[in-house]
DNA sequence: TTGAAAGCGCTAACAT
DNA sequence: ATGTTAGCGCTTTCAA
């Protein structure tokens, strides 16, 4: 017996014998052997077996060019190997560069990912985490910051992993969930304490809307390194966003820029809060006839060394933080032990951040 | 009867009740019906059902926060809904944006999207295309420029439906396969006869390895604007690369940068594949001091009109390209009649072509 | 209006 | 060394 080509939807019967997916039966009728020795085959008992079965049922194998079908061993209980991850936003090309990174060190582990873009909507996180573990995928890394994951709870009781990234731990959160992440907190400092060493005072902290824990763990750090320094907060000096998606980081970035322009006293510097925003507030610096402003990002994007001037910034370690999370999910008593579960930042000096001058 | 959570590996047992998951017969049992009872309800055959009984299983299903097993319905032949796109670098922003685009699309016709990483290594493509196939994924935009899809015979022969993007229709394409593409030749021509409209004589052509159909079509726009102007082709302007991954479009361009700078008669302006290739490039050409180098781009990503000088490109209709994709795996019959395969691409001219003034 | 039964493709006791 | 059997969760005739 033959199954159906792919399901019965899609049948194509319009040769004479290609489009037909033989099943482990019809490899059992052709080798002359029961269903169960081929399965005894596929699952690593080919020992107790006589070499000329076993040459028999490889043949058939070969001839009906079979492939088992995972929907059928999922459904006895095999793990799908597959590691899903979510962004929120791959258009960003920091989270492409992430993406990308994983990919290598999943790779490397013989286990392909799955990449999800929720852009940001708590909704879209959850329906694609439900259709990963509809799909039978055990790990999910989700790169939320999100403050609360209370949605995602009946796919975590169901027992899949969730890893989150970007996320520091919270005090809400259930003691089966892994957060990875670099010490944002760490990283605004290190990026305010560098414009403060260039001489400058008035710096400012520019973002997208404030509403993820990573996001306010980096305007922490801006703020935590003033005050170290005894220079006073001023809250225009942290102009409010809108809440958009990160395509818009360009208008975003103008929109905070003007803001602080029209100030009685304009920064002489800016952190922001990644560096798709540094390079948006770079562009509308220079329209505003201002390219002296200093400005330092976070992220590290590839492209922040392309661009003129080159982007300071703080580099998130991506390749460790990757290779603790697939280690994470692949041996996690092993790991857990292993790898720290905040990664320190570095800073990159580039051309972005000139010493202050008036 | 309760299933296991997830999987065997998986359970944990360590809650009174939370940590099972459901299935019909629970349902059945506690709503006191018969498994096919609940599975009508399921499949919208409630007409033939007492409004109690609907309500009943209605309220079973609630209190065991039931879901039915995607897998098992699977395996009885219900299609995935979810769509497949593998890309050749989700690190490159043009294809994080291409992504980006087609969730857009087609999250409105409510289908999720899985985005697979091919680091343009076909075996990487293929072994993703059949771990889609083994999900049941129907459907799958494959962002190959490959000029040979014979290594996805397989899943093509079982049903699977490939929808090529960036890659012109072949003769030796299989007739399901559906290919859409942005007129890449008609691109480049853009492109260089913009630059020759600019006052440019001398025009280099900037590349990653040539080795895939897109990237051939583009080169031949190039070769057919010069020709169509009487200005003689030069291999020298046509720098050879070797073969490296998008991550490397900064190195790489150096390196044709640096030929082009060491001929005797360098060139006054670039045709850069695509846009992370100028990005590249015009690093390369401020570093060498020629600033002045006129440079044009492909694909339009956000980040050119960021960047200083905003960079001259040719735009691709992305989201147009992805509303036919959708639509095609949609409803086929219906959209192949109303879009086109091959797009027009458009001049998006900003301030990186600055006209010849030497 | 509801239920019993067969079967999707595969695996793993258990029997031979 | 190989075959028989039961069953994973679900759907769908068909019978009641």
């Amino acid at each position: 017996m033959v199954r159906a080509a792919g399901y019965a939807q899609r049948v194509r019967i319009d040769q004479e014998q290609g489009c037909t997916i033989a099943t482990i039966k019809d490899v059992a009728k052709a080798a002359g052997v029961s269903p169960s020795t081929v399965s005894n085959l596929l699952n690593a008992r080919e020992h107790l077996m006589h070499p000329d079965t076993r040459r028999r049922v490889l043949e058939a194998m070969e001839a009906l060019s079979y492939k088992p079908s995972r929907i059928a061993q999922q459904l006895r209980g095999a793990p799908n190997p597959t590691l899903g991850l979510i962004v929120p936003s791959v258009a960003n090309p920091f989270w492409g560069s992430w993406a990308a990174e994983l990919e290598t060190a999943s790779h490397a582990r013989g286990r392909q990912i799955y990449l999800c873009n929720s852009q940001r909507d708590p909704e879209r996180e959850r329906t694609y985490v439900e259709q990963l573990w509809a799909d039978g995928v055990e790990h999910i890394v989700l790169s939320t910051s999100l403050p609360s994951l209370d949605h995602l709870r009946p796919a975590m009781d169901a027992g899949v992993q969730i890893i989150a990234f970007d996320r520091e731990q919270q005090e809400t959160d259930p003691p089966e969930l892994l957060n990875v992440s670099v010490d944002n907190e760490g990283g605004t400092w290190l990026a305010t304490r560098h414009l403060l060493e260039r001489g400058h005072r008035r710096i400012a902290f520019v973002s997208g809307a404030i509403r993820t824990v990573s996001r306010r763990r980096r305007l922490a750090g801006y703020q935590r390194a003033l005050a170290e320094n005894g220079i006073p907060l001023d809250d225009d000096l942290v102009p409010a966003s809108p809440d958009l998606g990160d395509a818009d980081s360009g208008t975003l970035a103008r929109r905070a820029v003007d803001a602080l322009l029209a100030l009685d006293d304009p920064p002489t510097a800016l952190v922001a809060v990644n560096d798709m925003f540094a390079l948006g507030a770079g562009a509308a610096l220079r329209e505003a006839g201002r390219p002296d402003i200093a400005i330092i990002g976070f992220d590290d994007i590839p492209i922040g060394s392309l661009v003129s001037p080159a982007l300071t910034t703080v580099r998130q370690p991506l390749r460790e933080m990757a290779e603790a999370i697939v280690a994470l999910a692949t041996e996690p008593s092993d790991a857990e032990q292993r790898y720290p579960l905040v990664f320190p930042p570095t800073l990159v000096v580039r051309a972005s951040t000139p010493r202050r001058t008036t």
